[in-house]
DNA sequence: GCGATCAGCT
DNA sequence: CACAGCTGATCGC
């Protein structure tokens, strides 16, 4: 659940509201429909996210254009130019789903790191710059002021399995059911290809896939068509958890049973079962890790998979990145729970950091006492979610750690809207006076901005003049013009936010000029001397290669007005690159033995049923030779 | 009628 | 409390 970004910060991540309208930049981490919800009636240009992430989005939303998108990729940086001053982002893998990825914002307002959501791997970490990470306990070269971190599972203590180990459970419970004819996969949600590829590669089998509910896997055709099938004798399907899954299981099981059949299986690779109160309690009180696939009531195979951090990944991620102040992106105020908040609250180093007072819009004044007493913040959730009915003020209560004086006075006065320390921003916007605001901003005590990755860009946005023309490409460093009836433009919905924009905004509106600075292939280093992990590295690193080869231009974004750049080719090209060839025999056991190494995990034994047909061929043969 | 928003469900 | 995403009800234009 993304939240609004501070009246400080330039540009909205993940939110698409009037109030993030405003801002001059808008970042869009992954595809997922929490992340997208309400793009379409408040989109503004520029919106930066990968490419596989604009092409999914492209496919949800066909009434946006691609235009509207600008490109970065994994281990590239952006310089990107605004009135209050130029900024440096750069893009990470977030591990939480095909194109999920984090910004690093670097700028005037300091250094900011927002996760979107991830899962904060040890290797994910590796990737973000050298000096904001510390080393053998010591705190990193250089400080990030803020971290927006996804803490969606940060109260659940429980250790997740890793997502290789989440895939090998999965594996191995097929493995383990050879009689069962039919096994279901509920694994419609972007983030959960890898599954469907793996298994698919595993058995060497296409999956099928009911075209009547081509909806529930639309970026899934996006990113692994190959692994797909419309042949229903396959024995593997995929399967929708909605509506009513433990009815549609019972329905699936029983059917076998009247049928005289062996049980299917039907599994769901999820956490929800996992955090539910009565089965995490479980897990907790056997302190045991989550290894393999357990069977409910209702027949349902579970597998704890993944594609957030548990508590213990995020306090270990802060505890190397030693951020001076972070916000939950998720709701609840749940960095609360978090150690590291914890003590860096009781280590009331708050009144020394000014430039947060100022992200948030608070200024930092005379009294800078600190209240050593723990305070009671009203948190109410009408901030968060103001359209949201049937709402308390009162209903939530949270305990915050000391606070300087002048916050509780702020707070206090309540002409501001209410703000939870280290919980989570809540800031609404309604004013967008924050754009003309004279508010001078120190330089950070940070090195300046260094450019980091593949590509470096600059962007300037400025206000143009207006016109609509009908050029169909805009070469870089070109001014863009709009002029008269967008008839060049395919999509009749941009157009109409055009001429939105031109009428509220006086026929002024930002543009874009993009000029590429300079490409070189200096992605960042990876320290892990770890083997395995750096072998899996290199190969996601090519992946990235070639999404970033694919839009090293940054200005051939710009040059598609027209006609939907929706390239299945390209990028199943990029997905698939490593693929093995499904359903091929050639080779097998050398590639199962290739798959088995590189997920760290023992080669598991032949299918009974296997062994019991090479046993009866060598049979066979004695008997012809004999 | 259409689109946005929300509750409910898994 | 608790993924992400779908369906259907409701509201407002």
């Amino acid at each position: 659940m993304p939240i609004e970004m501070p009246q400080g910060l330039p540009f909205s991540v993940d939110t698409w509201s009037p109030s993030s309208k405003k801002k001059r930049h808008h970042f869009l981490t992954h595809a997922h429909r929490d992340h997208t919800t309400g793009i379409v009636p408040h989109f503004s240009f520029p919106i930066y996210s990968t490419f596989l992430t604009k092409s999914i989005v492209l496919q949800q939303f066909p009434q946006l254009h691609d235009s509207l998108f600008v490109c970065i990729e994994v281990g590239q940086s952006l310089v990107v130019k605004d009135p209050d001053g130029a900024f440096t982002v750069t893009v990470f893998d977030a591990h939480h789903c095909p194109g999920a990825v984090m910004f690093l914002f670097e700028g005037y307002f300091g250094n900011v790191l927002h996760t979107g959501d991830c899962r904060l791997t040890p290797e994910c970490l590796q990737n973000l710059p050298e000096k904001y990470r510390g080393k053998s306990g010591k705190e990193p070269r250089c400080k990030l002021d803020l971290i927006f971190l996804d803490c969606t599972f940060g109260r659940f203590f429980q250790q997740f399995p890793s997502r290789h180990s989440s895939i090998h459970q999965i594996i191995n419970c097929i493995w383990k059911h050879p009689d069962a004819p039919l096994v279901y996969l509920i694994c419609n949600l972007l983030g959960q290809e890898d599954i469907l590829q793996q298994v698919s590669q595993t058995f060497g089998s296409k999956i099928f896939a009911d075209e009547s509910k081509k909806a529930g896997y639309k970026a899934l055709e996006l990113i692994n068509p190959d692994i797909l099938t419309q042949d229903p004798s396959s024995r593997f399907h995929l399967l929708d958890g909605f509506p009513k899954l433990c009815q549609t299981a019972r329905t699936l099981l029983a059917d076998a049973q009247t049928n005289f059949l062996s049980e299917p299986l039907v599994i769901r690779p999820s956490t929800q079962w996992y955090v539910r109160e009565e089965v995490s309690e479980i897990w907790n009180s056997r302190k045991q890790i989550i290894s393999e696939a357990i069977k409910d009531q209702h027949g349902i195979w579970h597998v704890c998979y993944s594609m957030h951090s548990s508590k213990e990944e995020l306090e270990w991620a802060l505890q190397i990145l030693a951020p001076k102040w972070v916000v939950s992106t998720t709701p609840g105020c749940r960095a609360m729970d978090l150690d590291y908040v914890k003590r860096k609250l009781s280590g009331s180093s708050l009144t020394s950091n000014g430039l947060i007072w100022k992200l948030f819009g608070i200024a930092e004044d005379s009294s800078s006492d600190l209240d050593a007493s723990v305070i009671e913040v009203s948190c109410s959730s009408i901030v968060e979610a103001p359209t949201q009915r049937n709402v308390n003020p009162q209903s939530q209560t949270v305990k915050v750690y000391p606070v300087p004086q002048e916050m509780l006075n702020i707070l206090s006065s309540s002409n501001l809207p209410p703000l939870t320390l280290f919980g989570r921003a809540r800031l609404a916007i309604e004013d967008a006076t924050l754009l003309s605001e004279e508010v001078s901003y120190p330089s950070t005590e940070n090195e300046p901005v260094e450019a980091v990755g593949d590509i470096v860009a600059e962007l300037s946005i400025h206000d143009a003049k207006c016109k609509l023309s009908g050029k169909s490409s805009v070469n870089s460093k070109d001014e863009v013009h709009f002029e008269g009836k967008h008839e060049k433009f395919a999509n009749d919905a941009l157009s109409a936010d055009v001429n939105a924009s031109l009428n509220s905004n006086g026929t002024k509106l930002p543009i874009s000029e993009i000029k590429v600075l300079s490409t070189n292939n200096n992605l960042p280093e990876v320290f892990n001397s770890d083997v395995e992990e750096h072998v899996h590295e290199q190969e996601s690193r090519v992946k990235e290669k070639e999404l970033a080869d694919n839009c090293k231009d940054v200005s051939i974004i710009l040059e598609t007005h027209v006609g939907k750049m929706v390239n299945n080719d390209r990028i199943a090209g990029c997905s698939n690159s490593h693929l093995l060839s499904v359903g091929s025999s050639k080779g097998f056991n050398d590639k199962f033995r290739k798959l088995y190494r590189s997920m760290n995990v023992p080669v598991p034994e032949p299918l009974p049923s296997l062994v019991e047909l090479m046993k009866s061929r060598k049979r066979v043969k004695r008997n012809g030779y004999f």
